[in-house]
Parts: structure tokens; C-alpha cells; sequence
DNA sequence: CCCCTTTCAATCGTGTGCGATTGATTAATA
DNA sequence: TATTAATCAATCGCACACGATTGAAAGGGG
């Protein structure tokens, strides 16, 4: 059906930009920080719950060692956090927050509410489009035997 | 406001992961063409109008030579489309489409349509995702000044 | 006709995403 | 206990995105 293929075309392109476009404005308002967007989701995972390991991160944000390797690195690199070999098995890499990472998140989420204030979103458009949102997710996560 | 923040970091989530699965998708049903996401969104441009340069392809996809350069080097490569400079200006690159990148449309185009209709979403979902993340994208192109 | 500005693609460096493999460590089982 | 299987993080290679710079080519003004 042409209608639904030029529908799931424009509506990918339409979440790649979106996608896009968020993750600019979540560069402008983080690059004071000398965060990046992706490293923001691991400091939230952290300040939700710390000590997690590697899985457990990617279970979250449904990323795995390849990227969150090299990841966690420059985080540690930057001071954010550490990583460490628990004794109790030696193949996990755990992560806690260091001093910084707990200090800032504060301020960095104060900076994120003043630039999403400037975006005139209302409470009911977000929760539109996070309900459609997850229904697209939904259609897309099925396991397609 | 904390709800605003909440909101905001579900939502880009959401658009984040949404974005990772249409890709999933797509390199499913594009791989067996050797083609990734980003070099059907250029074939798609094309197939709408072919000879079109680096720049005006650049401002349909909002994209700009840092990638695209590398991108149209490795789809004329492949043998998708060619590279001209023409005589009237030697600066622009004008892109058109090989025998190959034309004929293959329809087999390209059958393909997704097979794929999509595996994942059971209503015209109506599309169209209401569509129009929230047109609100979205709008919201978040807006200048910042 | 020369100089200056504008407009291009190309290049560079960094940071994801991700399929695939590797190698170390632990668990399970015969 | 010895062997095998499962589970980890790490690594590799590739392809985007994108801020920033570079260098070539064209245009415009004096």
C-alpha cells in the first residue's frame, strides 16, 4: 500500500529529525557541563540508583559494552564516576558516582528546566506524544518471527 | 518545574529509542540492498527529483558535506548514483542517479512494504504521531535567541 | 582588472550506535 | 573434579552526525 509506506516514511523521518533537533538542544544546554546527551541518560540512571553495573545500564537504556564501554571511560575520564571490579565476580564492571557526579546534578538539571522553559510545550502535548511514542515502540519491539 | 523536566527527559527518551528501533527496521529491510537508512533518505530525494547538488540535497535531509560527503562517496561506490562538478560552477557537486539507483526503486520500495505491514499501526496512529512530532520539531527549530 | 566577500565541497576530530568477535571469569553438569 | 556452557566487559570495524576549519571557485565593487 503506497499510503502506508509514504505514512512510515515520513513519520521515521519525522522521529530522526525530532530525534535530531533534541539532541541539539540537549548539546547547547549540557556542553557547559562537557556532557553529552547520552551521557546525561547515565547520570540520570545513576542518580535514580547508583552502583548499577554495565548490564544493568544497558538494560536500561538498551545499550550494550560496545558503546557503553568506551562511554563509561570518558566519564570516568571526566570525573563523573568510577568503575570498579567487584570481588564477588570479576566480570562485571560496577559503576558509582563520584562527589561531582552527586554534586551536579542540581545545577545541571536547573539548567536543563531554564532551556526546556523556553520551548512552549504544554503539559498535554508531551503526554500526546510520549503516549504515541510508546505506542510506535510498542509496534516496532514486537519480535517479528 | 520538575513535572516540565520529567516530561521533557521521557519524551526525548522516547524520540531517542523510537529512532533506534525505525532504524532497526529499516536496516532489516535495506540491508539485503546493501543500503543504510541514511542513503534511502538520499535515494528517496533523488527518486523525487534526480540532479540535484550536495547542497540542496543537504537542505531537504538538513544534513551538510561533513556528512554527506563521505555518504554519496560510498553510494557512488556502490553504484547508486554519480558525482559531477559541472562546467557553469566548479564548486557544486551535482548528484544524479545510475541506471542501477533508478531501477531499483520498485524493489526497494516493495521490500519496506512487506516489512511495514508486519507491524499492525492504524493510519490514524501515523497520522496523529506525525502531527505531535511536527508540534515537537516546530517547538524545537524555533530560534533561540 | 584586482581585491574582497560569498559560496561551495572537502576534511578533521569526536562521540555515539551497533553487529560481530574475543577473552576472561563463573556456573553447571557429567 | 574436569569439561563444557553461559555470562560478562572489552575490542574491532563501519557508518553516521556535527562543530569547526580549509581551500577552491565564483561574484561584486571600486
Amino acid at each position: 500500500m503506497t499510503l502506508e509506506i509514504d505514512l512510515a516514511n515520513q513519520l521515521c523521518f519525522s522521529i530522526y529529525n525530532a530525534n535530531r533537533l533534541f539532541n541539539k538542544f540537549y548539546v547547547e544546554t549540557l556542553t557547559p557541563f562537557k556532557l553529552t546527551y547520552a551521557q546525561y541518560l547515565v547520570l540520570m540512571a545513576l542518580w535514580e540508583r547508583d552502583d548499577q553495573s554495565l548490564h544493568e545500564l544497558g538494560q536500561v537504556l538498551r545499550l550494550s559494552s560496545n558503546t557503553l564501554t568506551p562511554l563509561l571511560r570518558r566519564m570516568e575520564d571526566a570525573g563523573w564516576l568510577q568503575r570498579e571490579r567487584p570481588a564477588t565476580d570479576r566480570r562485571q564492571l560496577v559503576i558509582h558516582l563520584t562527589t561531582q557526579g552527586k554534586q551536579q546534578q542540581a545545577p545541571i538539571e536547573a539548567a536543563i528546566a531554564t532551556c526546556i522553559s523556553r520551548y512552549h510545550l504544554t503539559i498535554d502535548e508531551y503526554q500526546q506524544a510520549l503516549a504515541l511514542n510508546q505506542k510506535i515502540i510498542t509496534a516496532l519491539s514486537q519480535d517479528l518471527a
